[in-house]
RNA sequence: GCGCCCGUAGCUCAACUGGAUAGAGCAAUUGCCUUCUAAGCAAUAGGUUACAGGUUCGAGUCCUGUCGGGCGUACCA
């Protein structure tokens, strides 16, 4: 609809003399009053046009050619805003479109025929995932669930590292901890990992192999049991969480494919790698910092940075369109080195993306809680979905933007009532499923509804409510920003729970009752698709 | 010191690429349950969008500066 106003308007246009073709765009206004969509070409033609912008628009109005099927008015309004009024049967032909769109309404192709990997949560298995990371990793699925909405083809990565210094530690930590348990001494770590889960590990070696590992030349097999447990522990967390990886990647394999060693011979060719000091360094003055980084360490170990190059080049080779990735605010000094990186090796740096996020604070107790996984001194998903389950857990981390601190007060998420937001959309679609079954036992409906009879502000309301729901979804995906759903949910449970305490469907005659039937159904339909790209479920009855 | 992010109602936060009278939830006050789930609805109150300038028809949004907070700024990951 409003590439069909930007065309007549466009149309209307032609009467100018204009040099260069106006950006037309149309939006939607905040006050009802001012109608369904809005332009304000008028006021941007005023300079170019030496006129002032209410003339103008009076102009374009009078140059306007129009389907009053679908626009019932127009009007100047403001310092020369042109603003449109939908009409009945053009609001009534979208009702049936949401009918007929079904679990695929909201759905567009902006993205179809893209390969796109969104690559999240990458965190190293050294303990359970807390709730730090809680956000980083709903965030990436429904990013992932967002561009799948607008038609992109999406895998899941998980991104890890199980060589360097903090998993050797690990190793060292359950060992330490196996020592104990046969009373031998064996001292722990500095730095170590003091969480019960090592000495659950340790057990569980104890269990297999019995003392046959005080012989073991290093902490290798304790770090490989470590490996295997926290992982089997993340992926069932994750699970839970309703989230699937598509591959895990290690970084590892860099090295054993000779990728590191290539990435750097790459950059020395191309003189943007030197050495120094007994390191190798990237040039990344050259790229407008102030200093060079280190690649590679004078022990000989690189710093995370080359893995990273490395790591974005082969993911560009296996071809995708797009790689997103997920990281807090604390990595964001890496990303434009890794940029940098990638287009000096002749790969297109616009196909990488980067969604960042602020911290979590975590409140407990009306205090904030500072976490720390070396420490143990932390709350896992786990311990967090026990409490509150899945679903709120998910909404708590997409109910802010991204790019703003996220306070997560766990009292406020457990309280099952009136201060839990999920609940609400949870309860406008049990509502209208309540609704339906007793719809079915009270009428036979048959026949093709007669969608003239919704007419009262509320039935409106809610059906102009509803089909912003593809664009909504459309700019949440461009922006990786999946709180816009959760905002238009809020509004669309809204609309809905009005028109629930206005207008009737039980008790009503026949026709007007099939007419609300099948604008309910829309409504939860609606909701339905909307819980399902933040992955959080539609009860039919709570 | 330098870089990135943030500062909006008592609290937690919205406001789509600059648009008209800045919106929700919680907390507060007041109505509404013999009718489809009151986990709800309706209404009231609450603001110099940190501060000072600038850009323009128009600024919470863009630019400069100040103040305040978070995170970076390592041959740590």
């Amino acid at each position: 609809m409003k590439e069909y106003i930007a065309e007549i308007i466009s149309n209307s246009l032609k009467q100018f003399d204009l040099q260069e073709k106006p950006d037309i765009r149309i939006e939607a206004p905040n006050q009802p009053e001012h109608g369904d969509a809005s332009s304000n070409i008028a006021m941007m033609l005023a300079k170019p046009l030496r006129n002032n912008p209410r003339a103008i628009a009076q102009q374009v109005v009078d140059g306007l050619e129009y389907d009053e099927k679908k626009i019932s008015a127009v009007e100047i309004a403001g310092p020369g805003f042109i603003n449109f009024r939908y009409s009945d049967d053009y609001l009534l032909d979208e009702l049936n479109e949401v009918l007929t769109g079904g679990e695929s309404f909201g759905k567009t192709d902006t993205n179809t025929g893209k390969k796109v990997l969104v690559e999240f949560v990458s965190a190293n298995p050294t303990g359970p995932l807390t709730v730090g990371h809680g956000r980083n990793a709903v965030l990436g699925d429904t990013v992932a669930r967002l561009l799948e909405w607008t038609g992109a083809d999406v895998e899941r990565e998980y991104y890890f590292n199980d060589a360097g210094r903090q998993m050797r530690v690990l190793g060292e930590s359950v060992r330490a901890r196996y020592y104990e348990l046969l009373g031998k001494d064996e001292k722990f770590p500095e730095g170590g990992y003091e969480g019960e889960y090592i000495k659950d590990i340790a057990r569980s070696l104890l269990d297999v192999f019995g003392d046959g590992l005080l012989s073991a030349a290093d902490e290798k097999p304790f770090k490989e049991k470590a490996e295997e447990e926290i992982f089997a522990d993340i992926s069932a967390t994750l699970k839970r969480m309703n989230i699937k990886m598509d591959s895990f990647f290690n970084e590892h394999s860099l090295y054993e494919d000779g990728k590191i060693e290539e990435t750097i011979q790459k950059l020395r060719d191309l003189d943007l790698a030197y050495d120094e000091d007994g390191a190798v360094w990237f040039k990344t003055t050259a790229f407008g910092k102030d200093k060079d980084t280190v690649l590679v360490k004078s022990s000989g170990e690189p710093t995370y940075r080359l893995p990273d190059i490395a790591y974005h080049a082969n993911k560009l080779d296996r071809g995708y369109d797009l790689c997103v990735d997920v990281f807090g605010a604390d990595h964001i000094a890496t990303y434009p080195d890794v940029l940098s990186g990638i287009k000096s090796l002749g790969y297109d740096p616009d196909k990488v993306d980067v969604v960042v996020y602020q911290f979590v604070t975590l409140v407990k107790d009306g205090k904030p809680f500072k976490m720390s996984t070396r420490k143990a001194n932390f709350v896992t998903l786990d311990d967090l979905m026990d409490e509150v389950g899945a679903d709120v857990t998910r909404f708590f981390f997409l109910m802010r933007s991204p790019n703003t601190h996220l306070e997560f007060d766990i009292a406020q998420a457990k309280e099952a009532g009136e201060k839990n937001p999920v609940f609400y959309l949870q309860y406008a679609h049990a509502r209208i499923s309540s609704i339906l079954r007793k719809v079915n036992d009270e009428y036979e409906l048959s026949g093709k509804a007669n969608l003239k009879l919704l007419e009262h502000p509320s039935e409106i309301t809610l059906i102009k409510t509803m089909l912003k729901f593809p664009e909504t979804v459309g700019n949440a995906a461009r922006l990786r920003e999946p709180h816009h759903v959760i905002t238009f949910l809020n509004e669309l449970a809204s609309a809905f729970t009005s028109f629930y305490h206005d207008c009737r469907i039980l008790g009503e005659d026949e026709e007007l009752a099939h007419a609300r039937t099948e604008l309910a159904k829309a409504a939860a339909q609606v909701l339905r698709n909307g819980l399902g790209i933040l992955g959080i479920s539609a009860p039919d009855q709570m």
